[in-house]
RNA sequence: GCCUUUGUAGCUCAGUUGGUAGAGCAGUGGACUGAAAAUCCACGUGUCGUUGGUUCGAUUCCGACCGAAGGCA
C-alpha cells in the first residue's frame, strides 16, 4: 500500500517545524490538512508556513480557496488526494500535516462522505423548521427516519440532526447505513501517523506568546482588510482571530478583551484537538523533549513512544 | 473624619422572608462521517470578608473590625 507520514498535533505544538524537517530529510512534500490554511489571505491568524518554508519544501493546500468560498470535507478529501497522488507518482513523500483531524483522517481513511452535499436551499428550509418547531421535533423525525442515528445523537446537536435530516431527504437513505458502509472501504494509504503533545500547560503557555506574535506581525491589519472589505464569510468567518477582531471593529468589545478570547478560543481549540487525537489509536506519540522552540531533529523524531 | 453602597466558586454575579448556596464564563473529560479554528454533551464544597451577639440554628438579622467603590466635609 502507499505509504504516508502524517504528522498530527494541536495547534502551536510545532507541527509545521516538524514536518518540514521530516520533508527535507525524506524528499517529501508537504499536505495541509488545515480548514483555515485552506483560504488565501487569512495568513497571520492561522499561523501558514512562511514564504521560505514554502519554498525550501512544496506544500499543497494551502491558499486554494477565497474567504468568501464555502468549504467542506469532502472538497478537501477529494483535492487532497489528487496532490497526495501527484507526490506519489513523482516518487515523493506525502507528509500530511494539519490541525484539523477530520481532514486528516479524510484523506488517510478510506471513509466516504455522503453523495450529496449542502444543498442551500433545503438547508435553509431545515434551519427555518427547526427554529419554528424546536430542536425536540426535529429530533423526533429524524427517529421516524432513522431511529440509530437519532439514538446516538444529542437532541440539542442541530447541526447533526440537520444533517441525518438533509441526506435523508436527498438520498432518500439514513446516513446510518452510508457510514456504516463507508466504514467497510479499506484505508487509502498506509500512514505513519506522528503526535506532538506538549503537555496542557506548556502548550497554553505557547498559544499565548503565538497570539503575541501574531499581533506584532500584523494580525489586526490584516483582519481589518478583510473585515472592512466584507471578505469574512461562511468557514472563514469562524476562523479564530478573525471573528474576535472583527467585534472590535465594529466596537463591541476592547483590543485587550478581542485578544484574551483570541488566546482563550485557541486554547478551547488546541484541547479539543487533543480530545480528537487521544482518541485515535494509530498515531504514535512523539516524546516531547525540552526543545519547547518546536525545532525538533529527525533523530528525537523518530523516538517514537506510545 | 462622617455617610452610603459593597465583600458569596479562578472571574462576573444570583440567592437564601434565618434551616450551611447556584448560574454564566473559565477549567477538566468526552463526542465528532459534506460548517470541524465549527458544533454538541457531562462535571459546581465554596472558612458565603473577619469577629462577637441574638437564635434550637446565621452566609442570611444586629454590632465591631478589615478591604473595595462612591458621596459629603
Amino acid at each position: 500500500m502507499k505509504r504516508v507520514l502524517a504528522v498530527c498535533g494541536p495547534t502551536a505544538s510545532g507541527k509545521t517545524a516538524l514536518a518540514i524537517h521530516l520533508a527535507l530529510q525524506f524528499d517529501g512534500e508537504i499536505i495541509s490538512a488545515d480548514s483555515m490554511q485552506i483560504y488565501r489571505g487569512l495568513d497571520i491568524g492561522t499561523a501558514k508556513p512562511s514564504a521560505d518554508d514554502m519554498s525550501i519544501v512544496p506544500h499543497h493546500m494551502i491558499d486554494i480557496a477565497d474567504t468568501s468560498e464555502k468549504y467542506s470535507v469532502s472538497r478537501f478529501q477529494r483535492e487532497a488526494t489528487v496532490c497526495a497522488e501527484d507526490a506519489l507518482h513523482r516518487g515523493k513523500l506525502p507528509i500530511i500535516c494539519g490541525g484539523t483531524g477530520l481532514y486528516v483522517d479524510a484523506l488517510i481513511s478510506g471513509r466516504e462522505y455522503s453523495p450529496v452535499g449542502d444543498d442551500g436551499r433545503l438547508r435553509e428550509e431545515l434551519e427555518r423548521e427547526y427554529y419554528e418547531r424546536g430542536a425536540a421535533a426535529m429530533h423526533e423525525r429524524l427517529a421516524a427516519v432513522d431511529a440509530e442515528s437519532a439514538a446516538r445523537l444529542h437532541v440539542n446537536d442541530k447541526k447533526r440532526v440537520l444533517r441525518a435530516l438533509e441526506v435523508y431527504a436527498q438520498t432518500g437513505g439514513t446516513i446510518t447505513d452510508h457510514n456504516a458502509r463507508s466504514r467497510l472501504i479499506p484505508p487509502r494509504y498506509d500512514a505513519f501517523m506522528l503526535g506532538l503533545d506538549p503537555g496542557r500547560e506548556r502548550l497554553y503557555e505557547r498559544i499565548g506568546l503565538r497570539v503575541k506574535t501574531m499581533l506584532e506581525h500584523g494580525l489586526e491589519h490584516e483582519a481589518r482588510e478583510l473585515f472592512e472589505r466584507g471578505k469574512l464569510m461562511g468557514t472563514a468567518a469562524q476562523a479564530i482571530g478573525y471573528k474576535e477582531l472583527a467585534d472590535y471593529f465594529c466596537g463591541k468589545v476592547t483590543l485587550d478583551e478581542a485578544t484574551e478570547l483570541l488566546c482563550r478560543k485557541t486554547r478551547n481549540l488546541a484541547k479539543r484537538q487533543m480530545t480528537w487525537l487521544r482518541a485515535d489509536d494509530r498515531i504514535a506519540w512523539l516524546c516531547y523533549n525540552s526543545r519547547i522552540s518546536g525545532e525538533l531533529t529527525v533523530p528525537e523524531a523518530a523516538q517514537t513512544s506510545g
